[in-house]
DNA sequence: TTAAATGATACTATAATGGTATCAATTAGG
DNA sequence: CCTAATTGATACCATTATAGTATCATTTAA
């Protein structure tokens, strides 16, 4: 399974919620008891969201975020980016190849495009997307075949627990 | 940075060695030699590749491992699944929700999209594709601006090593 | 029957991640 | 002007996941 970091998926839950909630500004107080997470985990999401400059926040008594533009602008791409840093999903490709493979590495070139995609399949669902409860009518899904997860072995020790 | 596993690049790296020699069946010793990567760490991979059904085994004496299908059959998603497990980016998805912010989440609906996006976006890849030092000509490559990148801010502590 | 190979399982050390605590800086309001 | 509320920044710890290694069982060609 391709992993991403919880705190990724907190980060768009939490602008989820605040997108549905425009109007108001937030402390991360009320987002914590909102959302039902820890007022410190909230607090580091909401400061590095606002670092990548999704949010914006007003210090304070009374402070507190805001979105820093339209749901409709701003692509899940977005906010995983400012929480994972660059979309990529191997290590050579965002550092500068200091890997010792480099010699059979002529996948190393063919990795950019394939990054690519997945950035822009990424790119291409906006947090207004997210609002919605299903778009399945408005674009053509399509499961991947239950082959695929079927196929899957683990790597690991003893027990796949799930 | 959406993480990926260091033995599923290994694994790819494999594929695509694997596929340049198809007519030859390689032994885990050859090809631990011929990549450079600890003969243990690729025996493992070349299990779980075998039982992903994407290379075919033979035990005994003069044994080794064959591609079980075309290159330009085998797609990126296809090796990535086998190794990682099906393709997602967040746990909900595939452990039937066991969180417990399913109140809050309508996101989780849509999260099967994304992960649906990013899968084609990985299946379109297929390994005769990496064979191929360069395809820039043949897909129409986008690379994201460097403004996605700039902006990644860390979320650890102290330094982003990078 | 031996050697070469895959199959399976168990173990360990390192690193990454999530989570917490603490203090500094800012600002609204009494 | 002082206090309380709030973000900003840094440092720390514990748990988990990952990569890597070791060991033994199984199969098969020569």
């Amino acid at each position: 399974m391709l992993r991403m970091g919880k705190l990724t998926d907190y980060g768009i839950v939490l602008m989820s919620y605040i997108a549905e909630h425009r109007s108001k500004q937030h402390s991360a107080h009320m987002l914590s008891d909102a959302v039902h997470m820890p007022l410190p985990t909230v607090r580091k999401i909401l400061k590095v969201l606002s670092a990548g400059g999704l949010l914006t926040s007003e210090r304070g008594a009374q402070g507190g975020y805001i979105l820093s533009g339209d749901p409709a602008d701003i692509s899940v791409a977005q906010i995983i980016t400012a929480i994972e840093g660059p979309i990529a999903l191997t290590e050579c490709v965002s550092s500068a190849s200091q890997c010792d493979q480099e010699t059979h590495c002529a996948v190393q070139t063919n990795w950019n495009q394939i990054n690519n995609a997945v950035f822009h399949a990424l790119d291409e669902v906006k947090l207004a997307d997210m609002l919605t409860p299903t778009l399945s009518a408005a674009r053509p899904v399509q499961f991947y075949p239950p082959s695929y997860r079927a196929k899957a072995v683990s790597l690991q020790d003893g027990d796949q627990h799930e």
